[in-house]
DNA sequence: AATACACTTCGACAATCATAGAATTGTGAC
DNA sequence: GTCACAATTCTATGATTGTCGAAGTGTATT
């Protein structure tokens, strides 16, 4: 289990920190259940463009930057990429606010 | 209760994204037990000054923006200002990653 | 009222960021 | 092999941000 210090867990938040970012990130989570299998699947890039009014390029820098925050788990299947919530690091997230409220 | 939309949530990750903001966060979160009342109180911009190697106008920008985020509540006592973290906001971030983490 | 202190506002600047277009790579279909 | 498609890399650019120094505001103390 990574150890969750003020440096990585700024890291996280900024990942989060845009808007368009946070909306992808949301979509993955709800995604999630489908079986990862295009077309039902709507975790590859190429849906997520369509739903966003963002262009390839950007949508593939912001994923990039949620994978290196560990908030995001990529993988490529064929010419797809499929993305999913990496629940380890929400879980540590939800931890240090815990800890943060009670004081 | 404010409903806590990808906008808003965007924000209030925002103001947690910077590392020094974030450990101001931190800060003020663990001095909350204080009396408030200063010099026992630990929650006033000038012994955060001291602790932190930011100069005062940072502290003030860092410190406006939690507030403006609703992450803070700050109060004017006398010269000093004493900051309170509201738990209210923290409560709804959490309850949205738990959302998230799932499903 | 004069001084000292706590903070804020203003103005500036370097650094980072979000975004897109163009070109490139990789994969599968025919 | 070639064509179409998905995604990445590269490069550029306008916008935002973090930070500070200088000047300003308000409050208490003498």
């Amino acid at each position: 289990m990574m150890k969750l210090n003020t440096k990585r867990l700024a890291k996280v938040m900024k990942a989060l920190a845009n808007e368009n970012r946070l909306a992808l990130y949301l979509g993955i989570a709800q995604n999630e259940g489908s079986d990862f299998e295009p077309p039902e699947c709507n975790c590859n890039i190429r849906d997520i463009v369509k739903a966003f009014t963002l262009t390839a390029p950007t949508i593939s820098h912001h994923l990039k930057e949620l994978a290196n925050a560990d908030l995001i788990i990529t993988e490529k299947r064929g010419k797809f990429l499929v993305a999913r919530v990496n629940r380890d690091t929400l879980a540590e997230v939800e931890q240090v606010l815990a800890l943060v409220r009670s004081g």
